[in-house]
DNA sequence: ATGCTGACCGAGC
DNA sequence: CGCTCGGCCAGCA
């Protein structure tokens, strides 16, 4: 069980209409300030189709940069699919979909 | 083994 | 309020 295993196994728990920020993965692989080696390890996202990394985005719910899945408008797309609320800012409602695994639900 | 880089985050100016 | 700087962690040359 390597941290990258762990970031992938966290992020395939996120439900649909859920995201979680890069520091939360962090935190819950071990220390918050990983929050790149988060962002590198699903950069390669050996697991891709199995790790949703499009529920990863930034603690400001704004999507991540260089997107690779195709575009941060597909990604968008897909998430309010899942229902994830976006805000006129284009960031993600993080407010109602930030994912709490410890509490299982959202912030009211 | 050492150094650099990177899909981040928080604090300072 | 916007930009810049530093810091931690893992992966790769």
């Amino acid at each position: 069980m390597s941290f990258n295993d762990k970031v992938y196994e966290f992020v395939r728990q996120i439900p649909e209409g859920k995201v979680a920020s890069y520091g939360q993965i962090a935190f819950m692989t071990g220390s918050w300030r990983a929050s790149r080696a988060v962002g590198y390890a699903l950069h390669r996202n050996p697991y891709q189709g199995k790790v949703p990394c499009h529920r990863v985005v930034f603690k400001d719910g704004r999507l991540a940069t260089g997107f690779v899945f195709g575009g941060k408008d597909v990604q968008r797309q897909l998430l309010e699919s899942e229902g994830v609320e976006f805000t006129a800012d284009g960031r993600v409602a993080m407010d109602k979909c930030c994912w709490q695994p410890d509490q299982g639900c959202c912030c009211p």
